[in-house]
DNA sequence: GTTCGTGTAACTATAATGGTTACAACGGTG
DNA sequence: CACCGTTGTAACCATTATAGTTACACGAAC
């Protein structure tokens, strides 16, 4: 990875949607990613599965699950499997354990890098969907 | 991206190693990763470029141009290029400006996600190389 | 029963990763 | 000077993730 793909970003957009008018269709919201409607619900479907929201089968419509105070950005960044099994980075696994460095630096940076992705992580708690729709006046 | 590239772990391992014995080649330093010597050779130029490393042309082997009290991480993962842009989240930017969530989410989200990227790389410039290397005894 | 929306499957183009072979250049050593 | 180990790249490849697309079965209201 280059970058944490656009479904972090995409998702945010959905649920900010949904939180300032409940009911969108996914159809409506791909014309305000301005996107393909499927790659809408594929997010959605994700979504939907976290329990952050649910839809209306046939009618149409998504609403949400959870206030908007209650969402935060990691919920929603947990919710759309930007990373994977969690680990924002990938250690290389197959170190020479004849060397004194190669025997340890895999546990070494496992803990060391997990302090610095669980710092990133902290700070997607603190802020909440409703904070968010609160800026979108 | 699922996850950041092994290039940042296989960097730390690099000069953890020129670290603990100044003068290793790149080969010696192939045969403790457990990977292809050019793959080590890429990452040491990046690194070279950086201007944390330095390597005897010819002879051959590399020294650190810092000490490893002042490396950090950070300084190491900013020299893989790891991330594009150095903005590890990518947002989607093609919103529908008619609305008002599509007119706003792009720079909302733009600096909301800056400051969970920055508590990450606070995290990892804490560290330095010295530390990591005082643990593989 | 028509119609609109949803949920998936399948396929595509593009890009990043990590490994590989190949080879030119460099600089001590014999 | 010739040799030889090392470095620096270029080129290529298989694998994986991304993001978009078409197609279609299904659900529910009208």
């Amino acid at each position: 990875m280059k970058q944490i793909s656009t479904r972090f970003s995409i998702a945010v957009h959905i649920l900010s949607l949904i939180a300032v008018s409940s009911n969108c269709t996914g159809d409506f919201i791909a014309g305000s990613v301005n996107t393909n409607p499927v790659v809408i619900r594929r997010i959605m479907g994700m979504l939907k599965k976290a329990g952050l929201l649910d839809v209306r089968a046939g009618v149409g419509g998504a609403f949400l699950l959870k206030s908007p105070e209650q969402i935060t950005l990691l919920d929603i960044y947990r919710a759309v499997n930007v990373t994977k099994e969690d680990q924002l980075f990938r250690i290389h696994d197959d170190s020479n354990v004849q060397c004194p460095v190669g025997r340890n630096i895999e546990w070494v940076l496992q803990s060391e890098l997990k302090e610095a992705q669980s710092a990133m992580e902290q700070r997607l708690a603190q802020t909440t969907l409703s904070q968010l729709t609160a800026r979108f006046k």
